[in-house]
DNA sequence: CGGTATCCCAAAGGATACTG
DNA sequence: CAGTATCCTTTGGGATACCG
C-alpha cells in the first residue's frame, strides 16, 4: 500500500460538475460574470475577432470605460478572455477569446440572437398589458 | 389612393428586430430580466414542468421570496411566464412557461448546462492565477 | 490609448414582519 | 401558501479626473 496519501487535489478537481441550483456552488459566480449587463455583449463582440479596448467601447453602446475594464477582468479571471498588452506608446492592448471563451460565446450568442428576433413578440406582450390597463380604466 | 393614412402601428410592430448593441433598444431590458441573477434559474426550473411558488423557492437555492416574486413578474410582463391563481384557501398559484418562454428557456438551459460542465476548467484558471500569485510572491 | 482612482447614485437584492 | 410591505445592505454602474 505505497503512495496511498491523498494527492494535492485542487478544489476545481474535486467537483466533477457544477450545480447552479445550489446556493454555494462556484458556478454561480461564473454565471454572474457571463450574464452581467456587459458580460453578454463583450462575449458576443469578441466572438468574431480580436478587439482593442476602444473598439469594444465603440461597438457596445452605452458602456463606460470603468465597467468595460471590470467586465473584461472578470472574464479574464474565469479563463474566457485573454488580454495581450504591447509595450508601446501609445498603449496597444488586444482582447480575444480563449477556446473556452469561444464555446461560452456561442451559447450566449444563441440567446442574444433569439432575444433580438423574438423582441417584437415580447413587446406585443407589453402592448397587450397596456391595452388591458386602458380597458379596465374606462 | 384610398386608405392611405397611417394605420395604428404599435411600437412593437415598428421594430422588425432588436439590436442589443444599441444602448436604447428595448431588447436590453429583456436581456436584463432573463439574465438577472434569478431569471436564468427560474426559466430553467420551469422548463421541465409547471411549478408552484413554494416549489420553485425550494428548488432554487438561496432565493428570497421577494426576489422570486419580482423575477416572476418581470418574466410574466415579457410574455415568457404565465401565472395562474386558483381561488382557494390556502392559496394555490401555478407558474408555467409560454411557448415563447419555452424557446427562451432552451437557450438559457444550453448556457447553464455548459457552465456546469465547464466549471472545473474555469476553476482551474483560478488555481493557475493563485499559483502565479504565489510564485511571484517569493 | 487604455486604463486606474475616486466619488456617487440607483437599483438589485436580502431579512424580517405582516396579511388574505 | 403565496405573497406584499418595509427597511436595510450591497454592488453594479456612471461621471469625472488623472496617469503611464
Amino acid at each position: 500500500m505505497e503512495k496511498d496519501r491523498t494527492p494535492p487535489l485542487s478544489l476545481s478537481a474535486r467537483l466533477a460538475r457544477g450545480d447552479l441550483m445550489a446556493a454555494d456552488c462556484p458556478s454561480r459566480a461564473i454565471l454572474q460574470h457571463m450574464t452581467s449587463r456587459w458580460g453578454v455583449l463583450v462575449l458576443i463582440a469578441l466572438e468574431d475577432r480580436t478587439l482593442r479596448f476602444g473598439e469594444m467601447k465603440r461597438m457596445i453602446g452605452g458602456v463606460s470605460e470603468r465597467m468595460l475594464a471590470q467586465t473584461l477582468q472578470w472574464l479574464e479571471g474565469d479563463g474566457l478572455v485573454i488580454r495581450k498588452a504591447f509595450a508601446v506608446v501609445p498603449p496597444h492592448v488586444e482582447y480575444r477569446l480563449t477556446p473556452l471563451g469561444v464555446e461560452a460565446a456561442h451559447r450566449v450568442r444563441s440567446l442574444a440572437d433569439w432575444i433580438e428576433t423574438a423582441m417584437p413578440q415580447m413587446m406585443a406582450a407589453w402592448d397587450a398589458r397596456g391595452a388591458e390597463a386602458l380597458a379596465s380604466a374606462d
